[in-house]
DNA sequence: ATGGTCATGTAAATTGTTACATGATTAG
DNA sequence: CTAATCATGTAACAATTTACATGACCAT
């Protein structure tokens, strides 16, 4: 399971399983959700199996903390697993199925509103990215030589950047074709055109209003 | 749950578990799994609420087939859906999560390894699309206006296309920023500038050999 | 005192995966 | 007769989500 693995590389440093779950909600939040109490039966698990170690401290506020630490056999482990290459596990993608059965709505006009809420979930999205990637530019300004840690995360910030531009691209895309009705198969090939080799600029996005 | 609905949408045509298995190995497969096992498990609940109905009929070949269709309160609990806007869930990407970790494996040419990895199997997927894009192209070359089924699902297939060549893209950066050891933040942005404004042309992807 | 954040967890329900069981019909 | 495909399903397990329970400490 990949919660586990993520919860092994996190634990280099010593944490709390709340404190993780912050980090879920913020730098993983864009591409692994994690629940609390989903958090806490795995951190248990995982030390069973000897992959953590866990220890109280006392807090400022509120009960002791626990921390969790990852052992010489968590560290193989995580090895292993990225050893093992890389995984792809996002196999559903449930506003693609919903663009299927938007031919049932028998309303080219419900179809235009779909994508049209889509654009504005995605470009909510590549906004917060560019402006994590401003902060981040501005900050490292002066620093030469990036940390490892920093340059990872970087290109992990760098693929949400092309994965919501082409996925806007891809919207612009169908709402023209949409909003031109009764759409002919020369149309949509143009339109793979601009897929399969890349739009020389957005000529076909912002065409004609509904 | 988004599987449930995705059966509603396809039962507006009665049809057995076994082949709605097919039609998530086949056109489903780029963007929804499931198991048969889940499959015949709910289509039993949804009869039980209502949202489907089903009826024996003798098979050419082995036992029986069961047909399910869905009812008219299967068909409004389908427009709820649709109409509740766009569904993002795919928060749970591996290969992102592993990358934020390469630094733990210290070792640079690992890391150039899981690109290179992940560039296969990026390429094998696109490989694929594109020739469902060309078949789906032959096939109707001579055809005007097209089915609005067949219109949706073009769709999705351009999204397949746009989605794995920005992933591809953004691997060929990635490789060629590491490739080029103790990156500069300097670098980074370069590319990240790519990723803000559209390459003119591949200029960073194929550099320099390892 | 009321609500927010800190901090721990358990329990139940749902969803997803893997393994197993059964039996007919057809092609080699 | 053997394997493949057709066709149904159950059982057990794993992963995830949602709801609930508890209590300290801090600011208004």
């Amino acid at each position: 399971m990949s919660l586990d693995h993520i919860l092994l590389g996190l634990l280099r440093e010593p944490q709390s399983g709340y404190e993780l779950k912050n980090t879920f909600d913020t730098v993983f939040s864009h591409f692994w959700a994690a629940e609390i109490s989903q958090i806490y039966r795995q951190l248990k698990t995982l030390e069973r199996r000897g992959l953590l170690v866990s220890w109280g401290e006392p807090s400022d506020k509120g009960p002791p903390r626990k921390l969790y630490e990852t052992t010489a056999e968590g560290r193989s482990e995580l090895r292993d697993w990225l050893a093992g290459g890389p995984l792809f596990a996002d196999r559903r993608v449930p506003y693609l199925a919903q663009t299927l059965f938007l031919e049932q709505l028998k309303s080219r006009e419900e179809s235009v509103r779909f994508f049209e809420q889509l654009r504005e979930e995605i470009e909510i999205r590549l906004k917060v990215l560019l402006e994590i990637d401003a902060a981040v530019l501005l900050e490292q300004e002066e620093i030469e030589v990036l940390e490892d840690t920093d340059f990872y995360g970087q290109l992990v910030l760098n693929h949400g950047i092309h994965r919501w531009r082409a996925l806007l691209a891809w919207v612009e895309e169908s709402l023209a074709i949409l909003r031109n009705d009764s759409p002919s198969s020369e149309m949509l090939h143009q339109a793979g055109d601009l897929a399969r080799h890349g739009a020389p600029d957005s000529a076909l996005s912002e065409g004609q209003p509904s």
